[in-house]
DNA sequence: GTAATAGTGTCTATTAGACATTATCTT
DNA sequence: AAGATAATGTCTAATAGACACTATTAC
């Protein structure tokens, strides 16, 4: 009986490998912008299981070096692009019996969005190969291991959702950007084509941009530049972007 | 080298309790109405660590019986409530070394939505009391073990956006309902007051709600009944709800 | 000047809030 | 009938889409 037993005796006898329990890791989609496509990350496994396939990047908690689950995150997007501070949001967690031939397994996703101009691909221990496939290409020309089809679905499904009554396609672009080049982007993701006034004002309307002072010039009027102010990266609409009627 | 080693090799030799990993667990925040306020469930922990303080539900996976990580979860609720179906929400992941005394420590949440009049509050092995309170009146009034007070704000949170641009509330409610109580409902969680024939507009029109063809009769006019239709208890309006001007 | 893209003015359509009015019940 | 709550009609205000128009550059 614990009854009579304090914590301190309880916590010195407690070993974790006594128990039977899940292994738990982080997969994440590292997604950018190129070519007028949205592409996602995947790396070629140089490891047991599914040793030779291609997967998300991820990788368990190293306890002792990761201080926080989005730090695990955070450590396998620099190993693997060398991006330090994207765009990163926790997604959705997987948890089941079935998804890993080690046993019970859980795993937390995140997507990070990073500026097509801002990474550096690195080569590294658990992968041979890493690759950028235009997401929509993705189910057709590769089979992913483990679950990461499902993980990848859900992580796009939350951008293509988000996109509708967030600011969060800011993060696919270089720090400073034109009204023009960010309506181009937000169309992407959405689909669709996005009428050019309403989408000046609400973005404006918005105030999370701020004038660089600067110009983007080509064959033609030159367009302003902007960048994000600090809350921007991720303002929520009041309604959803409609697009044409 | 693993070079030459097979996948069924390599699981032959693979040994969970080889590895230093996070311990991993499900805690959640189950809401229900109560008095015209929004109530959670807080149980007394019976075992170490954290004895005898206030918790939120919660516990490890059972890897031999749940098959899901939603199935662990579902089976917390079960086992504190009575409740089999409600609306189960995975709400955030949190992990790091220092939430849990006994170390690296993982916990997914969720928060439930349940009716008021459809739970029968049970006695387990691991918690000696249950208790329900005030979401509004939990931090002043007990001392969360863990860091449960974030995670029951975060549940919270994520309930009073949602019931801006979803339908949500309807799971507080018993099967049938009439819309001034639905609209009640809604006006708690936001903490503001709803215009009648706007609210009445919003619900109607997205088709999410069926009249039973009965009454609900009081000292006047009687008013219909409804149901909720079978995709209408997540249902994701265009626009926030905006309240009085 | 022309071509091209950036940026604006303004009309219309849609829809949410306001609030008065009507409807249907109990006592 | 009086009182109460349910339900609706309809006006107004706010705002997004449409689209024509103006602005500023390169050539």
């Amino acid at each position: 009986m614990s009854e009579q037993q304090t914590e301190q005796e309880f916590l010195a006898s407690y070993n974790i490998h006594d128990y039977d329990i899940p292994l738990t890791s982080v997969d994440m989609a590292i997604f950018t912008l190129h070519d007028e496509q949205v592409h996602v990350l995947l790396v070629k496994r140089a490891q047991h299981p599914a040793l030779g396939q291609w997967a998300l990047p991820g990788g368990f908690i190293d306890i002792s070096s990761d201080k926080t689950l989005e730090q695990t995150a955070q450590r396998k997007l620099k190993e693997k692009t060398g991006v330090d501070t994207p765009y990163l949001e926790q997604v959705a967690t997987t948890g089941n019996h079935h998804r890993d031939p080690r046993g019970w397994s859980v795993t937390v996703s995140y997507f990070a969005l990073i500026a097509h101009n801002e990474f550096q691909l690195q080569k590294d221990a658990s992968s041979d190969q890493v690759v950028w496939v235009p997401v929509d290409d993705v189910s057709s020309t590769y089979t992913l291991a483990f679950d990461h089809q499902e993980i990848l679905q859900q992580c796009y499904e939350r951008l293509r959702n988000k996109v509708q009554y967030t600011s969060l396609p800011v993060n696919l672009l270089p720090q400073e950007f034109t009204l023009t080049e960010l309506q181009k982007t937000f169309e992407i993701i959405l689909g669709k084509s996005v009428e050019k006034k309403s989408f000046r004002r609400r973005l404006l309307d918005a105030d999370i941009l701020e004038e660089t002072g600067s110009t983007r010039k080509g064959s033609n009027r030159p367009a302003k530049l902007y960048r994000v102010k600090p809350e921007g990266e991720s303002h929520f609409f009041p309604r959803n972007i409609e697009g044409p009627r």
